[in-house]
DNA sequence: AATGAATGAGTGTTCATTCAT
DNA sequence: TATGAATGAACACTCATTCAT
């Protein structure tokens, strides 16, 4: 039998290499930066040769940013499947849920490969601004309009006070993630889940004060 | 007689070269990132030789802490110097306060030296993670302090709910700069003082809601 | 059935395709020189796959031989064909024979492919020191000899005064060549008919002074 | 006694290197042609280190050109202090100087360092067109101009006919250079003295019976 | 016989750093 | 002390060449 049959697709090895070669570069990249990171190492960290690479991504800077949106879009999908748990709840525990996207989100924001590629953004925005429209424009942006759907939903079941959705996103977002990123300092020390859920309590409480309806 | 006697410190001429060569350093820095940055060019911008940078500041990595720590000593005291103005007001209007104080937060936040600061911790803090105690820990990390100090004046002054002054201050700082990191694309583009102005008032809106005693 | 049987030879489609590629390959080190020239273009502008190119040729160096031999033979090809015009004149007129053979030898020497042959065998003699056998022996030495061959007949008949032979064709081949090669700035710049007339009538002139007999 | 003090110019160790450089680069260009030759390698044959090359000349193609042109103010030198010698002769033996000057200039011709120099022209110029107006500018096309000044002078001296002295020049320089560069094989090849003794007599020969005056 | 994919070797160029002045 | 000059190490990128299909 010949290697690499694990799929029906005409050139698997094809795509697998180049996914191996992007994944690869996501790591060097984010363990050493753009500049410091040599492509000989992602190379050799992908197992293929140094032209290979050039063969697939052109480039080191076409590598980084290929690396980077592949790694958004990973993040981005994690961050909309917990959002998308966040329904109008039938009993009365909107506390708790929110409690519980809350934390999840969290955990997916907190992921290493997610402070990586923040971290990655923010470094390297200066001479690459395309990365915003690729990272930012499929990542937050996408995050905060799709959380303000769930929020708009709730307001009109009555769950929560009229307001700005978006505003309501940004400021529950802003609530959970402002507080751990210091606390973390700024992702280069992982939260344990206790901090973790001691800030969401906190965010919640605040977002509900003062979210809740009067009446 | 030695050269530039201007001032009467023992060798102010050395001072001024040094505090020359960190000034342009972190201008290099901050244009270009650590590894694209090269000395020879931070020595033109100083106006000096560049083993005079060596002579100075021994080394690149040392140069760089050098001026970051000098940047953030500067940003930190904008910051602080804004929220000294943070005191229990006589009259009812804390919210006009809050308004005034979190806008001129924001206006240091956003300063184009603060942004490239963050941009540049964020981006190098892998390989020199000291500086986030040299930044984080002169920066944020006493912003937040000085904050929950004046929040803790307010809960006692019945201004605002008895509630731990840190999350406070955590809470209010997040509400000011979660929101408008991600319109100014990270620090990529200016927000117009109308943006800050409303992000403001909404920061200030929730934190009020929050944070205002029952009674 | 095999594909492209459309001539008579075994196996024409090879040969076609051998040709294709020795055609492609002459054009692309002329455009590019030697050095500079990569067997992908080469392929590419041939219309095959790169490993086609050393099926049929082998290596890079000896693609470049085969090249440049082909177009040697080209190239010798029609200037003994002009030269083949020169019989000896039944009229009085070789005045008239010999500027027209001239300007026929001009035209083809400053021919484009000509003169890439003539910058490429100057350009990689150094490390291809047999392209001299393979060009300048079918090529300038025969010509030379032919042309001898005729100049000779021409004294026979009377028509040029007794000489070396070699050397009249020598010497009436440097007074054609000599001066167009700079005013044409070695090949690189386009010399006008009219350019070429003079050149040749002046060569011609100065030929039938040193070699018209003098009875 | 520090070194290098062999001359008063204040930097003359910098001048001695560059120079250094130059005449390496030439000679390893000769040797191997541009794309072929490595700056490592000529950096070795100066004996310094390969950065200092790039100090000194910037670039690949800029210590090309700057070799040439060296080179060929060099060569031109030559090549015009013989033709300095071409005065009207006293006696009547103008064939004798005709034959000197001609022989000299061959020798300068035939040189190894002119033939590297005229080959790189040939091989380079279609990447570098501006080596035609550094080499050929300064070289042939002055060479031929400054002969056809002596040539002038021959004709109103009435040693020569009445004739366009600059196509007597081009004339000459072609019956000289033209047979001898078929004969040394493209100047892979050295000529023996008495080769060129015997091209010259035959240019000079014809160049006599096509210019002496009729009278 | 023809190709897509992969590779090892090698090049130009940059830059932090040191030394002699 | 400040500098011009020099260097060693490193890196992005290219290309001729080969193998499996």
């Amino acid at each position: 039998m010949s290697p690499a049959k694990t799929s029906s697709a005409p050139s698997r090895g094809r795509i697998d290499k180049r996914e191996a070669i992007l994944s690869a570069a996501f790591t060097v990249f984010a363990r050493q930066g753009y500049a410091q990171a040599c492509v000989k190492e992602i190379a050799k960290e992908a197992g293929v040769a140094k032209p290979t690479v050039y063969n697939h991504l052109t480039d080191k800077a076409n590598l980084f940013r290929e690396a980077m949106t592949a790694a958004a879009d990973r993040s981005l999908a994690e961050s909309l499947a917990v959002i998308e748990t966040l329904t109008v709840p039938r009993d009365d525990d909107l506390r708790a849920l929110l409690e519980d996207v809350g934390f999840r989100l969290l955990k997916v924001h907190g992921d290493p490969r997610s402070c990586a590629l923040r971290r990655l953004v923010y470094a390297e925005v200066s001479w690459a601004p395309d990365l915003l429209d690729a990272v930012q424009g499929r990542g937050s942006d996408r995050i905060t309009e799709a959380l303000a759907d769930r929020m708009a939903r709730l307001s009109l079941a009555g769950r929560l006070r009229q307001a700005d959705p978006v505003q309501a996103a940004e400021q529950f977002l802003a609530l959970l993630t402002g507080p751990v990123a210091t606390r973390t300092r700024m992702g280069t020390r992982d939260a344990t889940d206790e901090e973790l859920r001691e800030v969401t309590q906190a965010a919640v409480d605040t977002f509900l004060r003062a979210y809740t309806p009067v009446a």
